[in-house]
RNA sequence: GGCCCGUUCGUCUAGCGGUUAGGACACCGCCCUCUCAAGGCGGAGAUCACGGGUUCGAAUCCCGUACGGGCUACCA
């Protein structure tokens, strides 16, 4: 528990970062921090046929947007590199030549063909369809003999006969068995001379020093295949911990289908990184029961594997737009504005030149919008009224409010007042319109609203007075009259 | 089929032998109020998957069952 700590997040490149990786490198990189340890980015590119160069970048985009800084990978060359798997070719080498030399492999000249046929035949009696181990009677000399020979071949791990159960204790799991005849002697190297994953993953793991494997649920299974590497290689066993799988709404496992899966889809649609690390982070773990909103140095101090959930979790896209909204309200102004000009610009509502010349103007509208927004994106209907020239007004509201009795003459009344008043500033703006009320008889309600849909042309908008100030006073009077005639006398 | 893992309000979770089973999101109501939000207050919502044990006492420990998931490849 000190500084030999060392973690590492392995994710291969066959697509975007997504929700259960990015949780998955969370907690390895909160783990590294709380303990001062190592965090390691590994690429495990070896499928040739569904990984790109394209993906590892956007992995790693994913993972800088994230804040997920890691001490050694790609771009951050340490001690135990390459830090991708297509490159650590020799690494295998010399670990199957280990277990050659200590006699725990045998070549094995079976087709695949005649192993699936072996194989089904067993499935169909009901039995383990394990390898049925027949290449690892060949006298050594002869198989040595077959490999010279050219002969084709993979190099299968000889598991120890009668092996007792393989236990270990899973840091979140708990105490973990499988039976000692539960693996087979499983491939470590292809016909090609490529190692499999298992085999990849249990050298990578010792030669760089991994101290703890934290990683999705699905591996538990290999656990014990991993282990027997280990054993043969004569390594020490890191602690593993394994997470539960994250779901989609309907319980099953998140996939395309349930819509955004991507960190880079929640970036586009206006999340914060903040947020979805927050969020991402209490999906499966709790910092006491009590707490929800924390930054990621608090996570970073307070994190622990045994307050990790055992249970698969539902991802709920309301809790986590409810926590963007905290994250939102708590920025500054100017940290909002920062982020909402590229969304602004985005819509084509403004060009970046602007943003910059009216930048207090900006600094203004913020206020009004961040306890409104949950999502980023939502301001561009919000503030739309804000950047046109004239309205159009939304069918329901003409109904609603401009055709009911008394808008007409709230809105001269206001018309008026917002003519004359000496200074357009909310605070004045909402002295005169204060009083036409008193004056008119309309309700306050009425006579607001009557404003609001003339100038915004919708009943819901950002605060009335302030929105005024914005529009300025030439295009508030020019929208009052143009919604004049479409209002009840 | 075999082997592993999991199961507390709709959702995320707290709980680690004795609690009125706590919190958060969502939901409902009230307050605030120029709309929408935000905020404040309050409410409803969990026979702790089911069935057996162990125990004075079990959501918590043990064993089954059901349901869900994973592995069972020369994929990762």
């Amino acid at each position: 528990m000190s500084e030999s700590v060392r973690v590492r997040f392995a994710p291969s490149p066959t697509g975007h970062l997504h929700i259960g990786g990015a949780r998955t490198a969370i907690y390895n990189w909160a783990f590294a921090r709380h303990h001062g340890g190592t965090f390691v980015l590994r690429i495990e590119d070896t499928d040739p046929e569904r990984s790109t160069e394209e993906n590892t970048q956007a992995i790693i985009r994913a993972m800088e947007w994230l804040g997920l800084d890691y001490d050694e990978g790609p771009g951050v060359d340490g001690p135990y590199g390459p830090y991708f798997q297509t490159q650590r070719a020799a690494s295998y080498a010399d670990a199957l030549e280990r277990l050659k030399a200590s006699g725990s492999t045998y070549p094995c000249f079976c087709t695949s063909e005649a192993l699936d046929a072996k194989r089904e035949a067993a499935r169909q009696q009901g039995g383990f369809a394990g390898y049925d181990r027949t290449c690892r009677g060949i006298e050594v000399e002869e198989a040595a003999r077959r490999v010279a020979a050219g002969e084709p071949h993979v190099w299968r791990l000889k598991v120890p006969e009668d092996r007792a159960d393989i236990a270990f204790c899973d840091a979140v799991r708990g105490d973990v068995r499988f039976p000692g005849d539960a693996v087979d002697d499983l491939v470590l190297v292809r016909t090609d001379g490529t190692a499999t994953y298992n085999f990849a993953v249990a050298v990578d793991d010792t030669t760089m020093a991994i101290t703890h494997v934290i990683r999705g649920d699905d591996h538990l299974s290999n656990t014990p295949k991993q282990i027997l590497i280990y054993e043969a290689l004569g390594e020490d066993v890191p602690v593993f911990a394994h997470l539960s799988m994250i779901l989609g709404a309907d319980g099953k496992r998140l996939s395309k289908r349930h819509g955004a899966t991507s960190v880079e889809a929640y970036r586009d649609s206006g999340f914060l990184p903040e947020a979805v690390m927050n969020y991402l982070a209490l999906l499966g773990w709790s910092l006491d029961g009590e707490t929800t909103v924390f930054s990621r140095e608090t996570l970073a101090e307070s994190f622990s594997l045994d307050r990790v959930s055992r249970n698969p979790a539902i991802f709920d896209d309301e809790k986590l737009e409810w926590l963007n909204g905290v994250y939102i309200r708590d920025m500054s102004a100017t940290e909002l504005i920062d982020r909402i000009v590229p969304v602004l610009a985005e819509a084509g509502l403004i060009t970046h030149e602007e943003a910059a010349s009216r930048r207090e103007w900006l600094l203004r509208l913020a206020p009004m919008v961040s306890e409104r927004l949950k999502r980023l994106d939502e301001i561009v209907p919000m503030v739309a009224f804000l950047f046109s020239d004239s309205v159009e007004i939304e069918e329901g509201a003409r109904e609603k409010v401009l055709e009911k009795e008394g808008s007409g003459l709230a809105l001269d009344a206001c018309r008026d007042a917002l003519a004359s008043v000496p200074s357009f500033d909310a605070e004045t703006i909402e002295a005169a319109l204060r009083e036409v009320p008193e004056r008119t008889g309309v309700k306050p309600k009425v006579a607001f609203q009557a404003v609001r849909v003339a100038t915004t042309g919708s009943t819901v908008s950002p605060p009335l007075f302030e929105s005024l100030e914005l529009l300025g006073r030439e295009r508030t009077l020019q929208r009052i009259d143009a919604a004049r005639p479409l209002a009840a006398s």
